[in-house]
RNA sequence: GGCUCGGUGGCAGAGUGGUGAUGCAGCGGAUUGCAAAUCCGUCUACGCCGGUUCGAUUCCGACCCGAGCCUCCA
């Protein structure tokens, strides 16, 4: 059985991943704040932890794996205002567009998708704790966490509060008794969503939802707490310290952040407004391409988002269906995975690039394999894919597939049969003609022994 | 200002104290009516300066450059 390591961001070592039962990992991933369409930058952690998510199945009998759905923000109040509509109608489109975009990216659904704003009352009681363990106090209607009551808050991040003081950039509101007081409950406006409490009828600081709903599915600690590099201060940091000090416990095990997708070396973001939304770009790419793209690089390091990575993770996918549609006629068996390069370089903290470099391997030799040899080396390499997530096509709909202003599949087969003719009687001038008609079309054909086989290009 | 992470061949992108990443592109060849696809061969590399070492791209230090967090953000 392959060993999972895994390099947590909480100290920064790569080490093996021991869950905490054997019988059932617990993983929570920080999922979206539903106000608009999820953009390229925000589907990669949905496609880094799906992947672990299948390693983890692969190796462990249970898997939990939680990724909520922020439905309470002031975004979402600022974004209902804008359309005149309430805030439920914002969260439940975009909610819904997000679970359609990520899984045309392949990704599995969470076990568990937790709404903030069904867990209020889970909130409420952790607030109450936090305030009763003299971690949390009352001001200005507000309740507030205290930095200084927890010995060790900024751990994760590897800040101290002294530092964080130099480097305030924002002015500090007068209620807080320390400039690194986070909101636990906050007031609300009579036009703003709120609920009632007994400080008084407000709403969640953005923090605590997910230190409530992580303990009220998955308990007082869980395995893996995941998300994006930008997570890590202030929300992950507060989370920790809401749960360690309102539940006990030590909360996660290993941390996990992936790095940014940027644009022009620069990162992408809803703020810097050079965002390529999921939903748009799957007009122009399948949502496997745009999964394999994602994958191509290792999710701690940046990743440097262009047509070129596209076009190019296109094409390898196109050569990678390449060998399995020219052994269309061989039967792929059961291959236990485990025992498979391709999910080795997986168990090594996730390294995708590898695992991709396996699976590369695989194509060249089942396209120079002969007999017996072809069926093990295709089920390797399929089973690898599918740890992967990709791979999910049929192979001669991989490349008959296409948009709607394509070439009829009657059309081509007709011009083809003309083609056909035309060899047959030595006229290649006719025939080139035909050839470069299809191209011009996006059509790309190959003369084989056993005829002559197309795909979209 | 504080803290973090990186700089690998034309490009993308792994990895390692001492021969091979891998892919794309290029070049040569096989194959093909010509192509396409495939296969074979082949060229480019480890930011800069020191140190440790028999030996460093890999470890240590300085420097240069880039990115990120410290504010909503995947």
């Amino acid at each position: 059985m392959s060993k999972l390591f895994l390099t947590n961001s909480e100290g920064g070592v790569k080490s093996a991943f021991e869950p905490l039962d054997p019988e059932h990992v617990r993983v929570y991933v920080c999922g979206p704040t539903v106000y608009n369409l999820a953009h390229i930058g925000n589907a990669r952690p949905v496609v880094v932890f799906d992947t672990l998510f299948r390693v983890l199945q692969a190796l462990y009998p249970r898997v939990t794996y939680a990724r909520n759905i922020t439905d309470i923000d002031d975004k979402i109040i600022v974004a209902a205002r804008e359309r005149s509509v309430g805030i439920s109608d914002i969260t439940e489109e975009f909610a819904q567009k997000f679970r359609e975009d990520m899984s045309a990216l392949n990704s599995l659904s969470p076990t568990i998708e937790p709404h903030a704003t069904l867990h209020v009352d889970a909130m409420l009681d952790l607030a109450d704790r936090l305030i009763s363990r003299k971690h949390a106090y009352e001001a200005d209607g507000h309740v507030l966490f205290d930095v200084t009551s927890m010995p060790d808050y900024g751990k994760l991040s590897g800040r101290h509060l002294d530092d964080m003081l130099a480097g305030a950039r924002i002015e500090v509101a007068s209620y807080k008794r320390h400039p690194g007081d986070f909101v636990i409950w906050k007031p609300s406006l009579d036009d703003e969503p709120g609920w009632d409490s007994p400080f008084g009828r407000g709403r969640p600081g953005w923090h605590l939802e997910c230190s409530a709903m992580i303990h009220q599915h998955l308990g007082d600690a869980i395995d893996i707490h995941g998300g994006g590099r930008d997570l890590i201060f202030p929300h992950h940091e507060n989370e920790r310290a809401q749960s360690c000090c309102g539940y006990g416990g030590s909360f996660v095990g290993t941390w996990m952040h992936n790095a940014y997708v940027d644009m022009d070396g620069e990162k992408m973001s809803k703020s810097l407004g050079n965002v390529r939304t999921v939903r748009e770009l799957l007009e122009q790419y399948s949502g496997e391409t745009l999964r394999f793209a994602l994958l191509s690089a290792h999710y701690r390091s940046p990743l440097n988002f262009s047509k070129d990575l596209l076009d190019s993770a296109q094409s390898t996918l196109d050569s990678f269906y390449l060998a399995l549609r020219n052994t269309a006629d061989v039967d792929a068996d059961a291959c236990n995975i485990e025992q498979t390069p391709v999910f080795d370089a997986l168990c090594d903290d996730l390294n995708t690039p590898l695992a991709i470099a396996e699976l590369h391997k695989l194509a060249k030799a089942l396209n120079k394999a002969s007999g017996d040899e072809r069926e093990k080396i295709k089920s390797a390499l399929l089973a690898g894919g599918f740890a992967l997530g990709i791979f999910n096509a049929d192979p001669s709909d991989w490349f008959s597939d296409t948009g709607a202003d394509g070439l009829a599949e009657s059309v081509i087969a007709e011009l083809l049969g003309e083609r056909a003719h035309a060899k047959a009687n030595r006229d290649f001038s006719r025939a080139d003609a035909i050839r470069d008609e299809l191209n011009a079309a996006g059509v790309t054909i190959e003369d084989g022994p056993s005829g002559t086989t197309w795909r979209r290009s």
